[in-house]
Parts: C-alpha cells; structure tokens; sequence
DNA sequence: AAAAGTCGTTGATAAAGATCAATTTGCGGA
DNA sequence: TCCGCAAATTGATCTTTATCAACGACTTTT
C-alpha cells in the first residue's frame, strides 16, 4: 500500500543530510541563508489515510516534502471526491499568503515532511527573493500541470485518461529512481501510490471503470500488472498512442 | 457577441489613465518605478476570434488585459478543446519564465492589451522584488481557479456545471460593475461574453448539453434569457443549491 | 429582398460510463 | 493455517450525455 520506507524517526535533520536538497526550492539559498529556514524546520511523520488538514482550515502550515506521496483534494457536499493535486519529494505543500486552506491534504502512504510556520515562513520569502522566486517558478509549473490535466478531465474518454495516467506515473517514477542503479534493458516499472478509488478520484470516474480499463490494457499487452500496485510498462509507444490519439 | 468597447484607437497610454491601474499586478509599483514598465510597454488591439498564439509557439509576450476576454485554451490532435483560463481586465496573459506558451491564447471579444516583450518584462521583475511577489499572488489565485473548476470537471453533472458557471459569470460580472452606478433593486444581469460552443469547450461538454440546460433554467424560472447571450439571474439562491447541492 | 451563413434550439437515438450486485483476491491477525 | 475484512474485479442493467439530424432565428452578402 505504501512506496516508501516505514516510518523510522530520523534523528539527522540537517539540510546538509536532506535527500531533496537539491530539488526543493530552498536549493536556491546559499549556506548562510538556510539558517533562516533551518532555525524555523520541524520534521513530521506521516502515516498512509493521515489527513493534514481540511478545506475550511487555518493555513498555519508550509511544507517540503521529504518522502512519500500527498494528495490534495476537493470535495462536494454529497461525498464526490476531486484529487486535484498529487504532491512528491521536493514539492511544496501548503498555500502560502492565504488565511485559508481551500482543499483537503491527506498522506496517501508513509510522508517524511519539512515543516515551517506558514507565517514565519513567508517572513524568510521576504526577506529572500531568490526563494521567491523558486517559489513563483513552482507555482507556475503547478499550474501549467493543472491545466495540463483539466483537458484529461473535460475532453479526454476514460481509456484515454487511464493511459494518461499511467505515463504520467511513469514519468515521475523515472525522476525518482536512482540513475546510477538502473538494470537498464528492462521495461520501465513503477507502484502506483493511489488505490484505485483514489484514482478513480483523479481521473474523474468510478472505480469499476478505472478497474476495467486497466484490466483492458493488461489483456491487449500494454502493461503488465506484476501485483496489484506494481505495473510495468510493455509498450510504451501504443501507451502514448493510448493517451493522445493521432 | 462582444461586451468591450469597440476597437477605437485610445491615444493616450499613460499608466496614470489606466482603468485597471489599481487592480493589475503593476499596481504595487510607485509612480518612479513604473517607468521601468512603461517604458517598454505597448498597446494592443484585438477583435474576436483572433489569436495570439499556439501551444507550440515561443512565449514572447506578456500583457496585462485593459478590457475584454481571452481564452486559454488546449487542443488534442483530433480537435476536442478545453478551455483553461478564462482572463478578464488586470489579469495576466503569458508564461513568464517559460520558453513556450503551453496553451493556445485568442480573444473572446474585442481586447485592449497592455503588452511587454517577456524576457524585458522578466527582467523588470527580477529588479523589483514587490512586482513579483504581485505575479506570486497572481499567480496562487489562478492555481485555486483552476483547482475549484477540476471539481467541476471531473465531479459535477451537467446541470451543476452550467449552476457554477453562470455564478461564477455573475460573480465576475459584479467585479466590473460601476459601483456607484447600480440601479439598486433589479436582478444581476450579466453577458455572456462566450458563444455556446465555447461555454461546452470550458465545462468539458456538448453545446447541445449547454442549450438544454440552460433552456431548464430558464423555464424553471432560475433565469431569464433576455437575449441570446444577456443572463438574468431571477434565483440566485436556487441557482447556488444547483451548483453545490445540499 | 432573396440567399447563404452562422448560431442556437430541439428531437431521436446511440454509446459511454455509472450504478447495483456478486464474486474473487490479497492480507493481517487469531 | 484459517478466518475475516477490505480492495479489486467482473457482470448486468440503467442513466446521462454524446451524436446525428432537422429546423428556426438572425446576420451578412449580393
């Protein structure tokens, strides 16, 4: 159910130790600079259903995520659910300069996060543009990616979406796999973090839809379901032919 | 079809005549340093259905929108669009930063632009802390936008799609409004300034779809079509507990 | 003023996906 | 190892919305 380690206290929380330095926006600050940061750090530990907070709360939290995976999502009176955003290492968690949260945050398996107090956390963005900055270029690509995927939910049939959602795991899979350790004639394989009602969530379907048309993909050769979470990647180009026709 | 002035050549740019000088992003900067602005600033005129640019194409241009409505918008390869974004006077038009546009960008009705070559305009942020963190905030509101219209996306039904989206034209429509000049006791009236094909292209569905129901709305007596495109809300509480039921 | 478009509405039918229901699979604890 | 629960799969049916088609209301052209 879950893609990362167990939940092992770390005792080590220096930046100098962090294994998204050099991914999360405060790469950006210089040695001297992160202190700013590192004074006002707290380290949490997540396990898999923990929420983080709810649409109509206080936004008291900033976060970098150190490992495992986030969701963010929307609800509707009636229970219908939106993820409208999945969140990974080195990617910023919390809405700064804004009272309130506007969506719901829960871990989706064990989460290693980089706490700070939203309000003194935007004291130090202040005070250094350059993490502005990073913060603007992050925000920016965000949006790009929610956009990105608005045209999977408005326009896109559910095969399509399905396919477009498996490479687009695929993809974030790759980034997070160690270069240097790659058995490299093999097919490209990764676990899915999201059960499939959680995907279903994503994709704007049912879970019995999801469930059909991965079934579908792993009877045509597309992928190969090794268990239950884990997929691989057979033919990746009829994927991509899959996901965006023509 | 158009709710902006017609193109008439304004001769006069200064930022001091502005109509959205104290609502755009330029707003924070003083009087001395919108001259780096305005410097490299140039106007521009759009009618409707014309377009700006292409997914593909190389981002150039930044803008601030002085009247009327643009569409952002994505295509998949056998033509099903979705619009994105949706920008309204003192909203921002461009990807700072990027190299590539992403989306396709066209107006709705006739435009007044207030236009920046981007990487001038770039450099006008990176000298002015106080004009970024504005595009930061900018920038967060539209991730929130685009966030709140997944929902609607991937989880409402038709009719709660078309419910959200005419109080949300409302809503916008209130923003731009003479506040001094409002005829106190009548309904909100708006116009739509999207043609049918293009209100099914931003809620990811049909124009026959879009009819019908607004055709339901207005015999349930939610709504009055004064004409084609001119929207009176006659129960706008019925109206919110269709887009959000419960 | 007729003709030709374009846009919007309405109707009939089809298809995609949701819903309801029944198994099956996998996993943790006794 | 077996039991019990939760998650996933599969099947049957129903609903919503898309598709295809016709027509009416305006606009623009000639």
């Amino acid at each position: 159910m879950s893609d990362s380690a167990p939940p092992e206290v770390i005792l080590d929380h220096r930046c100098s130790n962090c294994p998204v330095r050099h991914h999360a926006i405060c790469a950006v600050l210089d040695n001297q600079s992160s202190h700013a940061l590192s004074d006002i750090m707290v380290h949490k530990q997540l396990v898999p259903g923990q929420p983080l907070w709810s649409d109509k709360d206080e936004a008291h939290l900033f976060a970098i995520i150190v490992s495992g995976t986030v969701k963010l999502f929307k609800m509707l009176a009636d229970g219908r659910q939106q993820i409208v955003g999945l969140l990974f290492p080195s990617d910023c968690l919390g809405r700064a300069y804004s009272e309130t949260q506007q969506t719901f945050a829960e871990a989706v398996t064990n989460v290693e996060l980089c706490c700070f107090p939203r309000q003194q956390f935007e004291h130090v963005l202040t005070q250094h543009p350059e993490l502005e900055h990073a913060l603007l270029e992050k925000t920016l690509t965000d949006l790009d990616n929610a956009r990105e995927w608005m045209i999977a939910l408005g326009r896109k049939t559910a095969s399509e979406k399905i396919a477009s959602f498996l490479q687009q795991m695929s993809r974030r899979s790759e980034l997070t796999r160690c270069p240097n350790h790659r058995p490299t004639p093999d097919l490209p394989t990764f676990v899915l973090p999201l059960a499939r009602a959680e995907i279903a969530d994503y994709l704007g379907m049912t879970m019995e839809t999801v469930s059909r048309n991965l079934t579908k993909l792993r009877v045509d050769g597309v992928i190969r379901l090794i268990d239950g979470q884990t997929v691989e990647i057979c033919d990746a180009d009829r994927l991509a032919s899959l996901a965006e026709p023509q």
